[in-house]
DNA sequence: GAGTGGTCTAGACCACCCA
DNA sequence: GGGTGGTCTAGACCACTCC
């Protein structure tokens, strides 16, 4: 159980310290040289013992002040209703829906481009990756009270999109999915799968995640009937963001 | 848009390069020595852009032999019926469910004990925090093909499961969804959290987590009626899993 | 034994913050 | 200007793998 790595050990010490309160939230920890000299290690190995710490989201750094036990972190949080049809006749779109439910200001950034849809993109959509992938592309920046908080890159069928609204930047009320509702392709269901990865540099920095937080990635297809219409890459940082499904039992 | 610091352009230079084919799936990366070399820099830097494409998963380490582009990462996919009753009443439970669907053969270690309820379980379960927070806890490894890839630990109200096959390791066919309803609690739904964050050394140590990789975290509260009958915290690899829900549109 | 990845040390430099 | 965090270098050592 003996773990021989320093930075383990020494995070582990500040680990049990700051569960126990010696440092409260907000408290800053003994800086640099002094937790060299307490545990008798060079520079690095305190680094890489914080960044542990940093990782698991207990410490904030703040370049020239300090390391800082970190605030209980702001929830922003994704209801099951946000895709339903309610919130969309009420002229929200999903992201509208959830800063009404959270109280937060949002802004978006759109950029409409045509593009060649990706591997998965194209098995979503029944394209042939060998043949013509053109998709129409919405490639978006979300911000919430000024923040970035999420990217999305949506891709839509050349066949479905091209000339209507949806290469608009602004999809007007209820967002794109009222639009394809319009339409005439009602939509019946989403499927959203969910997985976790470290940022690629620039998602770090457009998203502001501090070291070594991950991201949420959820991949969402929205389904009008048997066709898929639309299939979006959402990004976003797992210290603003967490999810909740609800599953009925049958 | 030029970045300064080094590690970040190495790492930036060799994503490009394995997306474009040049070090396929699998392959071995060139050697360390070699890297500081091309690209004059010390071994710590070329560890740090490493370590950022293996924080990404796109690089394996394998240590005494070199640094591999990795294959495409098997994925164990949580599918929404895992956990209907019909699944329970085939006399699987969700673990095993998924087990039949990925076609691997589960394995799980069990420790059950009497213990306090975090603050969370505790507001799901309607506890008083202040008060007699006493819970049956059931602490589980899972694993599938002798990989331990999933931790999960249940708290049930003393109430609900004192005595009960429920604080048994083996709670038999269907699991302790199926035990539950047989003692009168009929499950109506199922609220799941999703969050992403960094291992802590001990996990990272238990799911052998390769550098950098975050685990998902899922907290799963099942209902009867109105009652929270159990709180589950699931951790598991995000290199291992994708979850996957499926949202009607009304 | 030679080569590999991974970590630690010691010392340096930079950007930033605060007095 | 002195302290802070963050990074880079140069050199060392260890565990591991392959020959």
């Amino acid at each position: 159980m003996v773990q021989m790595r320093p930075w383990v050990e020494i995070a582990e010490e500040l680990r049990r310290e700051i569960d126990r309160g010696v440092y409260g939230p907000g408290e800053r920890l003994p800086s640099g040289s002094e937790l060299m000299s307490r545990f008798g290690v060079a520079r690095q190995t305190v680094q890489n013992a914080i960044d542990q710490l940093r990782a698991e989201g207990l410490v904030l750094s703040v370049a020239g002040r300090g390391w800082f036990v970190s605030e209980r972190k702001p929830i922003v949080r994704l209801a099951r209703n946000r895709l339903s049809k309610a919130e969309r006749t009420a002229g929200r779109g999903t992201f509208m829906s959830d800063a009404a439910a959270g109280k937060w200001k949002p802004a978006v950034t759109v950029k409409i481009r045509r593009g060649q849809a990706p591997e998965d993109v194209c098995s979503y959509l029944g394209l042939d990756p060998g043949g013509e992938r053109e998709v129409v592309v919405r490639d978006r920046v979300m911000c919430a009270d000024g923040e970035v908080v999420q990217l999305a890159v949506s891709y839509l069928p050349v066949d479905v999109a091209a000339g209507t609204r949806l290469e608009e930047a602004d999809t007007g009320p209820g967002g794109a999915y009222a639009r394809l509702e319009e339409m005439g392709f009602e939509l019946t269901h989403f499927t959203e799968v969910v997985s976790a990865r470290s940022p690629r540099p620039r998602e770090a920095e457009l998203l502001q995640i501090p070291f070594g937080f991950p991201v949420i990635q959820v991949i969402r297809v929205a389904f009008a009937g048997d066709r898929a219409v639309e299939v979006n890459h959402i990004t976003m940082s797992s210290e603003r963001y967490q999810l909740v499904y609800q599953i009925d039992a049958d």
